[in-house]
DNA sequence: CGTACCCTTGAAAAAAATCAACTTAAGTGG
DNA sequence: CCACTTAAGTTGATTTTTTTCAAGGGTACG
């Protein structure tokens, strides 16, 4: 994958990018980096991340601990995210970013994205974007801790997840590759493992999805959208021109 | 209070504006509005304000409801904050704005803030910053629903919404005076109002906080803070100048 | 002085966590 | 290639936390 024309897909998918941004662009050094499974990549309490990466294989979290040891993830990120948006003009980190498969990542220097952020509008469209609908997917993820019951949490959760991977063609539609173990599929929904373990056996036994190992196919898109209460209009993918349906990639010509 | 001199506090708190922005910010066109309690300010799936606002007086929540028919509060809004940076470069809202409180309010034309976003560096720069906070926030909101046990979830927020308040003079050291029901503090940690009463009585048993009719009063900040697994770095108030054990606001000079 | 709207309290039910095996799967090194 | 080791998944029984249900009590406001 070439990377510079997945940057100029990203940050142009939500309008043209004009010529000297482009040029801009191009102009920036980064480098391709492998980073392997379990690197901290940035540490709560710490400085940001010196580069921004943006993923372009592989799966990063964010995540928080509490004092009693108690792990929550905040946010999982995939190809065409930017790791550490979130810290582009903080000095402080508030959460940690971690690896949880092995990855393949563009960086960029944090104050060279910096400067593009504001000095070219598009570039900082583009990055406003990315920042507003991963926080609007916080929202999302508050709501389903707070006001939702386990079964309806891990159901909705595969929905999400199933949907942004098509997004960004990165499983066929209705399976989910995602290598997470059921602990950490409890640290994203806020619950012990043993009870992720019954709600998917629970989605299993009632024919929404079928597992092999870690991988989960979805059987009855409709069914387990319906009990994961999941309504895709959080993702913002349409403004993306996404299909929010079947996650079908922007056409490139569009706009 | 002077609304320019408000505006160009919060925009320049974070480094000094040059005389363009400045001149920019003062030909903004904004009107001071009064909002009366329970205004639907914006609604899920609609279309994001026309306008802006930055809150003058009152408190503002931003909240969610799922399919049963529950509702999470995953924001409060206060003096000083911009309702509505959520949705700044979305065309589609992904939650509802309301009036928690009667409210004044500066309203500034969605689009031109945009412009000015985009135009002038300290400007987006300090939308940023304040963007960026508010997805810190959501994080620990998230860690907090998730991982922490209901009687820490309250003393969890309200040592952060006194400490915010404080932040902005809201009130005096210590006082919470934010008029919420119980009802609404379930909404805001995932609780029904009959837990969270029971936590704020075991709160008020334990001489951590006094109660008089809705307004809360800290007694024992360090021993609330610690039942509340509270750590304010994720307020990111230092790099605001304001104290983030006291929530002395920030020195004008500084900066 | 009524009438909402909260707050408070107790008892019972439900959901989820915890505890404690046991099973399966996936390496790893002999 | 197999035995060994370790990490993860599965299952049942029990305990804890939180919700639900239901009934009073207080308070502010027309």
């Amino acid at each position: 994958m070439d990377v510079h024309a997945l940057i100029a897909a990203k940050l142009g998918s939500y309008g043209p990018l004009p010529e000297a941004a482009q040029r801009a662009l191009r102009e920036i050094p980064f480098t391709v980096r492998e980073v392997a499974t379990g690197t901290q990549i940035v540490r709560d309490g710490g400085p940001p991340a010196r580069e921004c990466s943006l993923v372009l294989d592989g799966v990063a979290i964010r995540h928080k601990t509490t004092g009693d040891g108690g792990r929550q993830i905040v946010a999982v990120e995939i190809r065409g995210d930017f790791l550490d948006v979130a810290h582009l003009f903080l000095d402080v980190a508030d959460h940690n970013v971690e690896a949880l498969t092995p990855m393949r990542v563009a960086n960029v220097d944090r104050l060279k994205l910096r400067v593009l952020a504001l000095d070219h509008r598009e570039i900082g469209r583009a990055l406003w974007i990315q920042a507003l609908v991963e926080a609007s997917i916080a929202r999302e993820w508050l709501t389903n801790l707070g006001r939702r019951d386990a079964r309806t949490r891990i159901a909705h959760i595969i929905s999400e997840m199933a949907l942004r991977a098509e997004s960004v063609g990165l499983s066929p539609p209705d399976t989910l590759n995602l290598p997470w173990t059921q602990e950490q599929l409890g640290d994203v929904t806020g619950l012990t493992p043993v009870h992720v373990n019954r709600m998917l056996r629970s989605l299993e036994h009632d024919g929404l999805i079928a597992r092999e190992g870690r991988s989960i196919t979805i059987l009855d898109r409709a069914a387990l959208h319906a009990a994961g209460d999941f309504a895709p209009l959080y993702l913002h993918l349409a403004e993306q021109g996404i299909d929010p349906e079947t996650g079908d990639p922007p056409r490139q010509a569009a706009r």
